[in-house]
DNA sequence: CTGTTAGCGCCTTCAT
DNA sequence: ATGAAGGCGCTAACAG
């Protein structure tokens, strides 16, 4: 744009043409009011240059640029491409453009991501929230701009969001383990800050509570969200002196840093460790052993974000309590999951009954 | 932005301090010739209100926007994202925003995405092409539009591009599988206009033919690059009398299928049969059997042509020699590739030689 | 049916 | 050091 490129305008078409600029822009937006000679002779001439609209221009006037924010912490992350993709496509299908940003789960970078959105003039924002501060979402609140929340909501604020039943994902998952004769259930999940991350230990505990298991805040725990950290912090807890006999990780993508370390260690699941993950993405199913798992719909989560978004732009409304939504996870059971064998595991809570 | 948003302007400031709106426009943009004291006041004001810059306007006079376009064929894709993380990191920390669109290799939406980016009026593009026709290529090379293909070139016009030795990482992975005594391997490809697919087969075709083996068309199998098709195209592989002793795919994507139909017959890797892919995808090394595949650096492919892309646009250099470039893959060895074992396999070569 | 005028938000050039 | 004028490309409102 800087450079030499031809890039031509309406007026470029209007003096080619003879005319005004404003009847080569109503020819070339259908507008009524031009005749059908000056209209043919302007699209001709239009598309013998290769006129392509200026959307820039044409938002400046407009008021409105068509386009959505969506920021996530990583889109490598199939997790999140898999969301990505369910805004993109479904913004795309209703004529809007999404820009996308990465914030690799940080808080300066998502800051400057929806500074960066909103210089954009972007209509709308969704938004997976890293959670380690909140103002920039509470400005977005008070000046009125559209926005989502997906995976994650800040209990500050009542804002739209679309999130998955994460404490019943949880608690199913640890229920099929407890179910399986575990006892000593490791959960290895993220920072405290993140609402998914409170909701899961939630259903965890729920699920122990129910066969009277007493909880053990120890077995939590907290590591960050990324496949690297679920294979470290996998491997220093197997080299415990009570190891346990099965892991719930918070994601699948850290399930499979577990069974990296797993492995590592010579060990078989679920012969010596059950293991079980959250979200289901897609290489769950073809893993080194395929992963039981709770499917959260992640494609749907970014569709109806988009549809709840599209509805706060454009009827402008304001009340998010209409624009939140909780979507229900299913277990899916697969082979990294089995009876308990006592194998490498010792029992502390029967050992030591509380 | 359409709605009731609270956007403020500088003409607001102006306003709010009594002063005009280009002392604003001067003091925030850091410019000489402004009075500390009327400065402070301008920024504090700016601050206070939330002033956000409009970045349509300032681009439409800037005539540049400090926006990339990136267009390939799927996010979800972990080659794709890998690659969409190199661009858009390297971007950013060049001061350059990204907005990427997914085409699903599909040629219209291509095209939409190519004219979406320049109405945008983005600086410049990076392309990895669908090549079901060339002529929104051609377009961006008449209109001097800085653009870099990435991935796959097009042999019709000389342009910018960065792409790895697809030739020779293909013959690194069939050499290795000769070298185990395959003589019977199928490739399963793509689509023939496709630049890296024919690459890859003369790659293929080289290794056998070092080896004195006779090349047989119907070994290779064009299918679509997708996880799908590795699928089925496999399942229908096996099932012919004829089955190879070793399958090698274009890419990971397409090796992850023909896994899923290898395990679905009930035969194992590589006791039965020996399988390559092509990528090193993250998830390969943690795949039920980890798989042996051709390494090309995703994430450098991605950085490099941002910065061969930047120097186009920066120094409007239209020389695109000098920015065609080849990276070296490397074939890694795990455990999807064994001896020969002769097991399923029937050698049609050796049984009735040509 | 067509042209003129004005303005979206911002920056550049030239006066003051 | 500051302000006024003009224009980036486009569209809306009005005038002819």
């Amino acid at each position: 744009m800087a450079n030499g490129a031809n890039v031509i305008t309406i007026k470029d078409i209007a003096k080619e043409l003879g005319v005004s600029i404003n009847t080569v822009s109503r020819a070339l937006n259908n507008k009524p009011d031009v005749s059908p000679i000056t209209r043919d002779r302007i699209l001709e001439s239009a598309n013998r240059l290769g006129y392509v609209p200026n959307t820039l221009a044409r938002s400046l006037v407009a008021g409105e640029t068509c386009t959505i924010g969506l920021i996530c912490s990583d889109l490598v992350n199939p997790f999140y491409a898999r969301i990505a993709q369910g805004v993109e496509e479904t913004a795309r299908s209703n004529g809007y453009t999404t820009i996308i940003a990465s914030t690799n789960e940080d808080d300066i970078t998502e800051r400057q991501a929806v500074d960066l959105m909103r210089s954009k003039r972007v209509d709308g924002i969704v938004i997976s929230p890293t959670q380690q501060s909140h103002d920039h979402i509470s400005r977005l609140l008070q000046d009125h701009i559209p926005f989502i929340l997906v995976n994650r909501h800040v209990e500050e604020f009542q804002t739209a969001y679309v999130i998955n039943n994460n404490q019943h994902g949880a608690y199913l998952a640890v229920q099929h383990l407890v179910s399986l004769g575990h006892k000593h259930i490791t959960h290895i999940t993220g920072p405290l800050r993140i609402s998914s991350v409170k909701e899961r230990i939630n259903g965890y505990r729920q699920a122990l509570q129910e066969k009277d298991i007493p909880f053990d805040p120890n077995l939590v725990i907290h590591s960050d969200l990324t496949l690297e950290c679920g294979y470290k912090t996998t491997l220093k807890l197997m080299k415990t002196k009570t190891p346990p006999s099965a892991i719930f990780a918070y994601s699948d993508h850290l399930a499979i840093g577990a069974i990296k370390a797993i492995r590592e260690l010579g060990l078989s699941i679920p012969g010596d460790i059950s293991l079980a993950g959250y979200d289901d993405i897609e290489y769950a199913q073809f893993l080194d052993i395929p992963l039981t798992t709770v499917r959260q719909p992640m494609y749907e989560i970014g569709q109806r974000a988009f549809n709840h978004l599209i509805e706060i732009i454009q009827l402008n409304d304001l009340n998010p309590k209409k624009h939140q939504e909780i979507l229900e996870p299913e277990l899916i059971i697969r082979e990294s999951t089995g009876r308990v064998t006592g194998k490498i595991s010792h029992f502390p809570y029967t050992e030591n009954p509380a």
